[in-house]
DNA sequence: GTCTATACGTCGATAGAC
DNA sequence: GTCTATCGACGTATAGAC
């Protein structure tokens, strides 16, 4: 319960009882933005709780009173990168499947130590015991699976995208292509990711809509 | 494992004074042993040194001696799992990509662990400063696409796949879709993975020779 | 509520004895 | 070839200052 000696204190009172205010959010703000930095600089997997303090100017406890684990800060981390390259805007609706994938690797690759990040955390989660990765990863591939399969059922009624294709095995399919190729590509610039997207773009649009040059 | 006892010594000296010979590969050969049916029951991330090295009953410090850091010690677990599945053994030479691919997926699902290894280092690989796992997801996505092109060349020329696609785009693509969804698979097995590799299989045969039932 | 100090147990790595 | 011992660093937890 707040001292609080001058100050209005009706509302002040109740919000500042429990959960986070001003000066936390702030500071939880400026950890995640700093951590941003850091992963950049240095890969999530060099980059420890203690190094990520030191940077702030701050004891690697302070984290963990804003973030109860490493894993969580590291979720965290990613989710407010993501948010800075405006992925979290939605994509606009008429878009297909392979389009809003294609936007979604332009923007990550814009963010340095973003798309490792990403690996880290699905690998993590794909282990049992990583309870917090695996939450963000499941959560994370059902969301984007089933914003995609909506955009193919919705493409396919305007006849843009072919009849004969099973919407959710459509959406696990770009999701899968779009993270591979993502990952091959950060080993091997070489690697044709566009190419193989648009490749995929092709095969599922409708074969009417097809222009001639493309066939 | 036989050290030959009566051999000729000339060049057993040599072959002693330095590299591994018959007692040191045996030894190596039951650590890998070891560690697989470990990280087949606790995952890769938490099996450390020390815990594979009790189950075998030596220190921590004797697997060291074989393995110069505990990435590498990953990267042969790997390796040596998957040749375990035979499938190090060549496929057959008409075999199509996907059908490739989901024998591989098929043969990585019978082995605990697998493709959480498997994901835990192509995630280290794309960060810097991890120089095993980083040469080996290089090479192993090289070799594999090199693989897959040259079998989709050899399918066009039978008339059994598209010709209006580049094969080192299918290859990267069915990498990426075969690696993508088994990891959206371990986290969520209603993912219809087989549907979406057949779907990209139907994708990427030749019109002509598609079954009506299909279209 | 915010943060420091401190400590615990574990980790990968390495040096040196046997 | 394997051990013990030790190192520095890690994530986490707790006590308590402010």
């Amino acid at each position: 319960m707040p001292e609080e000696p001058g100050g209005p204190a009706e509302e002040d009172a109740a919000a500042r009882s429990r959960g986070p205010y001003a000066k936390g959010l702030a500071r939880r703000q400026q950890i995640l933005d700093r951590a941003i930095e850091v992963f950049a600089r240095r890969g999530s997997a060099g980059t420890s709780l203690r190094s990520i303090a030191q940077e702030i100017g701050v004891s690697h406890a302070a984290l963990s009173h804003y973030f109860t684990s490493r894993e969580q800060l590291l979720v965290e981390v990613y989710r407010e990168a993501e948010r800075q390259t405006g992925e979290s805007e939605p994509h606009p609706a008429d878009a297909s499947p392979v389009e809003i994938m294609t936007e979604s690797a332009r923007r990550n690759h814009a963010v340095p130590g973003l798309v490792q990040l990403y690996s880290t955390l699905v690998a993590a989660g794909l282990e049992s015991g990583h309870p917090d990765a695996t939450e963000f990863a499941t959560v994370r591939f059902a969301a984007v699976r089933a914003d995609l399969a909506d955009r193919v059922r919705r493409n396919q009624a305007l006849g843009r995208m072919r009849q004969d294709v099973d919407p959710d095995a459509v959406a696990a399919l770009v999701v899968a292509a779009s993270d591979g190729l993502q990952a091959q590509w950060m080993l091997d610039e070489e690697v044709p990711q566009s190419a193989a997207l648009e490749l995929l773009a092709r095969l599922l649009a409708d074969e009417h809509t097809k222009r001639p040059t493309e066939a």
